[in-house]
DNA sequence: GCGACAG
DNA sequence: ATCTTGTCGC
């Protein structure tokens, strides 16, 4: 398993940005935030894009992660599932610390040391990744799925239930409608109706995967519900573990 | 300068 | 993300 690059440099809490500072306008001093932009401008030079079909996955990761209250406790859920049946294959879990505070545009140094752990726990090598968040749409065309798909070079994309960044006209109300989202006159995503008259969701590729193939298997893999089976999953998981945890202790 | 800002 | 009750609807 590849040991992600930037471990060596994680920023410390207490270096931490203020809710009233942006990113990168902190006075002189601690440099975690700006370390993390550097770290992402060199490793986003490694993610690929491509419009190319891939073979449909039998099964794909969802990931996601749930914090405890206050503290910075968390459990990352990966849990395989079935692309044909949508049923739960597997769930490995990884409990631990977030080390990165959350600052939007770098999500990533937050949640990827706890994603990998808990997919390292898995039986099964994961063929495809789906995130909770971004992947190609982020100011810098890398976001968590992206950054996560090229830290273990596999497949990934993200489905986010928020917008970001981007520009779009609602899709239509039908469950499969989707309208592009567009940002600087490129399209770097969709917004996916994935049930009828239910709040859209926003797909973006991660890594090695393009957007047709993300936004079919985002409408195969949402059964019932308006997110994906894979990261709906994770979430409940997640925060199912997180209880027992906090019940044990 | 001001507001917005995945999870 | 998380703090929170009830409520409307399939």
């Amino acid at each position: 398993m590849i040991i992600p690059p930037w471990t060596a440099s994680r920023p410390r809490l207490s270096e931490s940005p203020q809710r009233t500072q942006g990113p990168g306008k902190r006075s002189e001093g601690s440099t975690s935030v700006h370390e993390a932009e550097r770290l992402q401008d060199e490793l986003k030079e490694s993610v690929v894009r491509t419009s190319a079909p891939i073979e449909p996955p039998r099964t794909v990761t969802g990931l996601d992660v749930t914090y405890d209250t206050g503290s910075d406790r968390a459990v990352a859920a990966a849990v395989v599932v079935d692309v044909a049946s949508l049923e739960v294959v597997e769930v490995a879990f990884h409990r631990g610390e977030a080390t990165f505070p959350y600052v939007p545009g770098l999500l990533a140094f937050r949640e990827v040391p706890l994603l990998v752990a808990a997919i390292e726990r898995l039986s099964t090598p994961p063929a495809l990744l789906v995130c909770d968040g971004y992947g190609l749409a982020h100011p810098k065309r890398f976001g968590l799925a992206s950054h996560l798909g090229v830290v273990l070079d596999l497949p990934s994309y993200g489905v986010a239930k928020t917008a970001f960044v981007g520009e779009f006209t609602p899709p239509a109300e039908q469950r499969g409608a989707h309208a592009d989202l567009t940002d600087a006159g490129e399209v770097i995503g969709s917004v996916v109706r994935t049930q009828t008259a239910v709040k859209p969701v926003f797909v973006s590729a991660g890594h090695r995967i393009g957007l047709d193939d993300c936004v079919s298997l985002t409408l195969r893999l949402s059964g019932r519900h308006r997110i994906p089976e894979p990261t709906r999953q994770a979430d409940i998981e997640s925060r199912k573990m997180l209880r027992e945890w906090r019940s044990l202790e």
